[in-house]
DNA sequence: TATCTAGGCATAGATATACGAGGTATGGAG
DNA sequence: CTCCATACCTCGTATATCTATGCCTAGATA
């Protein structure tokens, strides 16, 4: 992690929902694309976002599936349930709120 | 606090250090002011502040001195160091660094 | 064939940070 | 005199992330 870890903390969730709302994806898969999509700022460690992903479905936030790979690598699949997409609105909100109130201190 | 309180982990020292930098205060004014300054939302506690503010000063980035007060009422004051002001530098970086990423990946 | 690397899932222990609860004390208002 | 806001502080707890580690598979390479 490039940034400070501790400012991650409580943003991880809404980092995964908004890449789960998207298209489902796989650990793996969501981890690589976090870090594309931040240009390597967020480099997520499996130990942080498994759990993540198990906290997540036991909210029943998302829902896991085994790839039903024929000869193919075993993934399971996350996706975005109702409860999720729900979720997803109020923390992209609260986001927004905290940002713009840190914003408002630091900068003015 | 009435925004998740795991937003703010990693910002709080930017926060403080952002209102000393501007000018000399005491515990329970900064409380205040952040409050006043963030629309309500921040709501630092005293077990979240006066440990911080003491971490700051073991580390040499605020200093303090109590207020001689004739009559008055007893205040510790801080006031930000040379090297507060390094280090406030640098988190106002890493904040919006933080903040353009999230941004990014959250809102595309 | 054997081995290495990347992919892929998972857990356990350490660490960091904020909160809640509790303690002490002062000064002004009713 | 009592109550409340002010003003400082500490300690235990909860939460979230990281580091380290383990296990397994598939494809590339020697």
């Amino acid at each position: 992690m490039s940034v400070d870890k501790e400012l991650l903390k409580g943003s991880t969730q809404t980092l995964v929902l908004t890449l789960l709302a998207r298209k489902e994806m796989y650990g793996y898969q969501l981890i690589k694309e976090l870090e594309l999509l931040s240009g390597g700022l967020f480099e997520l460690r499996e130990g942080t976002l498994y759990p993540i992903l198990h906290a997540l479905e036991a909210e029943g936030c998302v829902r896991s599936e085994w790839s039903s790979g024929d000869g193919a690598r075993q993934r399971k699949y996350y996706s975005i349930t109702k409860a999720g997409r729900a979720a997803l609105k109020d923390k992209k909100v609260q986001w927004s709120e905290f940002r713009s109130a840190v914003d408002k201190v630091v900068f003015g």
